[in-house]
DNA sequence: TTGCGCTTCCAAAGCGCTTTGGGAAAGGCC
DNA sequence: GGCCTTTCCCAAAGCGCTTTGGAAGCGCAA
């Protein structure tokens, strides 16, 4: 069934009936609810093909990424894809996904935007002076950006609040009475990072602390580098007493040099990591639970959709930059410092422990501050 | 610069361009030059959307995936996609990512055929007697299948030959001389699960032998799960001194769970794993190097494509079914069994793991029958 | 010379939609 | 009643490509 068609049994022209249906004002209400529901009953779907070519418009949003492989180190960037995809299928809107060689990325920004092939883009992992972002906002072309970057530029963007983030998980810390705290941070090239580190000085800085020698480690976040830089740190006597980790994968290795060294997660050194809530590496299966700052980043993914499905009907890019609060999500891989006098179990952990399987998000937040 | 300026420009008609451009044999082969020349100098590309109305192909190949959470508990997914991605992009076609929600699936799958939106599809995880598959064919909608189902039907796939590669994996440790081996499995509904086992207790079926009590263990194949299952098989005294896990990540767990009850990979559990060679949890940095049967899910994803493009213009499905063999790569989480008189290192294992971090792939590989 | 078959090209008709530029009918105002 | 809006609808012109159905030109055989 097309329009012709359509409008044919409706006794009505193309034009009313295209009018009708894209919610265009001249046509009488009793017109257009005809025609509703004449399409309705006749399953009738405009061709995207024949409307893209008599609108212009792609009917389609990018995510472009890299095909090198080390940008793809990143498991994270499937969920946030998920996320979006499930916004855009919502939507009379596609998806393309589009592998592109590096060097040749803003070219194919560049191409597929002065063809019309696309009518926005998701940009992801941006980095902080990321030259995709004046090349896009010169094209003209709607883009919504996963993360801040230092652009001078107004653009959407949407972001965690990693330095509220870190700094609240720094604090909670302290509360307990560490003081020798050390931040396993991914990337500084990366916004978050940098961010990350922002708030975890800045907690320190709030008590009049400072992070001791060599406890702020950069490197890419897999499990690897997470037991490596915990190892490093953990097994000379001076060790700190808690890790900040930037991510779930960094925070398994840490519990394996932890184990290494015959460290107890917990009683010894306590452990906060990010979370991403990827559904196949879970915190509170943890042993112990692995307390998080949570921030679901399908969730990310599908705000970003909106977003840019938002960006692309002309709202303002000034209107379009949210910053998501994350949940402190306390579990028993963080205790009160040991005393001297032996060891000692942190008043709080079997509680939030067994409370965690049941609802960890609701029933085991714990305001910091 | 669109045809019509391209073919005024040429002094040419429309037709005659459009024919040189697209290989039509009524064209003269000066004038075809001429056209492709002048088409390479103007930048020239046909417009998709004007391409697709008027021959009614979509120049889409689309993959469909579930909401559900479950389902993306796959990491792999991702490196699939983006092989995938890979080659679509060298081609005129797009890619369409697309989510669907589960009880909708096959709906979709409809709908897209129907409308003329899709013109191929990449099914992913099919369950042994996946129905997505008497859809499409019936709708007679190209499409290839990463893996293998019971379906009787002939159809597009690409599958590792996993009976082969634990056949082998459990080959080479029987050569080492271990006996109780154990097999960490996903879940049974997927093929690779039955192929596995299959390979397993055909090469136990060869020596004479059977798994033990309770060594096949099936499960998701989370890190949380190769931990909880290599738990309850080593903390036994008669535990199996060998285990084949079905994924890098469960290994992760194996080797936790070794770790906590003071066993030693390689001396006192001999491990093999299946890698699919994810970017971002390598196998040759673990601890010690993790043997593997290797198989990189990307170059899956990107043979895929080639396939599903061959499959879309026409190529008969019989001749697009292809079977990869899995590497064996050898590492120091393999030594032969133990004698009873104490401690003594398998003699392969130091040189192995030196010659490991140059090349796994080359110069590691080690048949094993 | 005529007719036939090839090769090479072209005019024009769509593909299914949106959008321009009216136009007829109905209603409001003097 | 005449005139001007307003409301509601429509015919037709594209959007940029492919494809159908010739047609022109040429060589060659009859």
């Amino acid at each position: 069934m097309n329009l012709r068609e359509l409008a044919a049994h409706l006794g009505l022209s193309q034009t009313t009936v295209s009018r009708a249906l894209n919610g265009y004002p001249d046509v009488a209400e009793a017109t257009r609810r005809q025609v509703m529901d004449a399409a309705r009953q006749f399953n009738y779907r405009p061709n995207p093909a024949a409307r893209r070519l008599a609108t212009g418009r792609a009917g389609t949003v990018a995510i472009l990424f890299p095909v090198e492989r080390n940008l793809l180190v990143d498991p994270h960037f499937f969920e946030l894809l998920a996320g979006l995809a499930d916004m855009i299928a919502r939507t009379e809107m596609e998806l393309s996904l589009r592998a592109t060689p590096p060097d040749q990325e803003l070219d194919n920004y560049r191409r597929l935007v002065n063809a019309g092939r696309v009518d926005g883009f998701v940009l992801s992992s941006p980095t902080l002076q990321d030259p995709r972002i004046p090349e896009l906002a010169a094209l003209g072309a709607p883009f919504v950006v996963h993360g801040r970057t230092e652009v001078a530029l107004p653009y959407a963007y949407l972001d965690i609040d990693n330095e509220d983030a870190f700094a609240r998980a720094t604090a909670l810390l302290l509360d307990l009475g560490h003081v020798d705290i050390a931040l396993l941070n991914g990337d500084p090239a990366l916004g978050f990072a940098v961010d990350r580190e922002r708030g975890f000085r800045a907690a320190l800085a709030e008590r009049g602390l400072a992070p001791f020698e060599g406890r702020v480690r950069n490197a890419p976040m897999t499990e690897e580098t997470g037991y490596r830089s915990a190892r490093a740190l953990l097994e000379r006597p001076e060790r700190p007493t808690a890790i900040l980790a930037s991510s779930v994968l960094l925070a398994l290795g840490v519990y394996r040099a932890a184990r290494d060294l015959g460290l107890a997660i917990g009683r010894d050194v306590s452990v906060i990591a990010h979370d991403d809530a990827l559904p196949y590496l879970k915190a509170e299966t943890f042993d112990p639970p692995l307390a998080t700052t949570l921030s679901p980043i399908r969730h990310a993914g599908y705000r970003l959709g909106e977003m840019l499905i938002d960006r692309i009907a002309g709202v303002d890019p000034q209107n379009l930059q949210e910053i998501l609060t994350c949940d402190l999500v306390f579990r028993a891989s963080v205790a009160p410092l040991r005393g001297e006098d032996g060891p000692r179990r942190g008043p709080t952990s079997a509680a939030s422990r067994s409370r965690t399987k049941d609802d960890p998000r609701s029933s085991d937040r714990r305001p910091a501050r």
